[in-house]
DNA sequence: ATGCCCAATCTTGTATGCAAGAATGCTTCA
DNA sequence: TGAAGCATTCTTGCATACAAGATTGGGCAT
């Protein structure tokens, strides 16, 4: 046979550099994945496999391995026979998506209550107070990274593994949410005032008002969630 | 822009019947599915891929998309350069589990009062009376079944996508757990008991009285889950 | 006899070829 | 001129061939 592009083993220039080249779908999920957060591929975007396929240097196989992967976290939308799409986060989906969310951390805050150690309230006090720090200094983006390990360190110590899958199904796209969002001072200083209250609830490890204050804490946010998100001519 | 509107697929479960129902790899995965739920696929088996062609009479491309989309739902464990085999059932995996499902149809009792219509709940409530005629009679399967059918309807009726499709991802679980796990009479009345306080609640509107008998009624019937289930000897 | 190493075989991972269904554009008729 | 039917082309769905990693059994050395 001619000299056809010898083998993919050699980089096709993108990130080639990991020596275990772990399964292709696994690593084509990945980057898929990371796309989609970042906006390259905004809400709405037609995957054309052979195109993705060119693009991430693999072959169809794992790339319709990793559409099935992507789908099951509702990132993708699988349609019959037609194109894959880039999943629509309408604002309705939002106010879906945050009152699902609000309830399973609602029930791990009830679970770690029970669980967590004096350390750990530590730890997440610690956290707390750097974001604090960061709201004095209006740091939006330090803010939201410490509010986001505040949740997850809550979740985790709930120690419940059916809990924690499904959150970490479902948080990309609160995140995706939160960077749209555009955080209004007055929002952002009730969030910090109900985090505060949050954890007392921890410290004094009373659980039916962690639940209580979580779920309140993911209502109010979602009424200042911009009823936007454009483009949607939703049901 | 191109403003095409977003199908959403049509439904694993629409058409059965007839022999062309569309996707191979659909049709293995809810034939595996079936397998896994009905014991015959023990929790533990390797899941050969050669094999399990054969059996089901198609190639081995739409095997293994089936294989990702059970591996979503957590039916099957996928090992990385092993064989696939079922999920083994441990019984905290199933108190997780409970938990898990448990406050997701709290939430969904809740947002269902809020839409139910009066000829929803008529339809409730004779599914109601059929289940309670089943289980007069004893027909466990026929009892399961409208069980299984009342409490997705009710998840339907919340109209949150993001929280019907999670359910939906863990349902099988639950119903492969309440399949295994044995209805000794004792809990089987208090079931039905459970379940007509929960049918008043629905009736009567009272979203916060519906989502804690629901919470209630998943911990209750966790307690009566076998505490082994492992590679046991079946049936 | 036992433990280690190597090879044969099995199984999974990936690529590609082929067929069926869908979208699109063109032609034709009213 | 507009709409409907048809054909071309594109894209997905499926099957199979090939390659790489893993397991296991046998042979050899200590």
């Amino acid at each position: 046979m001619d000299d056809e592009e010898v083998m993919v083993d050699a980089a096709p220039g993108a990130v080639e550099n990991i020596p275990r080249r772990g399964r292709l779908h696994t690593q084509a999920a990945q980057q898929l994945r990371t796309m989609i957060l970042s906006g390259e591929l905004p809400p709405g975007t037609r995957l054309r496999e052979v195109q993705l396929c060119q693009q991430l240097g693999v072959s169809r196989t794992p790339v319709r391995e990793a559409f099935r992967t992507l789908a099951a976290e509702g990132m993708i939308d699988l349609l019959p026979n037609r194109s894959v799409i880039v999943a629509r986060l309408r604002s309705p989906d939002i106010g879906h998506l945050f009152e699902v969310v609000g309830a399973l951390e609602a029930l791990a805050g009830e679970l770690a209550v029970k669980l967590v150690t004096s350390e750990q309230i530590g730890e997440i006090a610690g956290l707390h107070n750097k974001m604090l720090e960061s709201y004095e200094k209006r740091e939006r983006a330090a803010y939201l990274d410490l509010n986001h390990r505040i949740h997850r360190r809550i979740v985790e110590i709930s120690a419940n593994p059916v809990l924690i899958s499904t959150w970490q199904t479902l948080i990309p796209r609160v995140e995706r949410a939160r960077a749209i969002a555009n955080l209004n001072p007055d929002r952002w200083v009730a969030a910090v005032y109900e985090h505060s209250r949050m954890l007392s609830a921890l410290v004094s490890r009373d659980g039916g008002l962690l639940s209580q204050l979580t779920r309140e804490h993911f209502m109010n946010g979602l009424r200042h969630i911009p009823q936007e998100s454009g483009s949607g001519q939703g049901t």
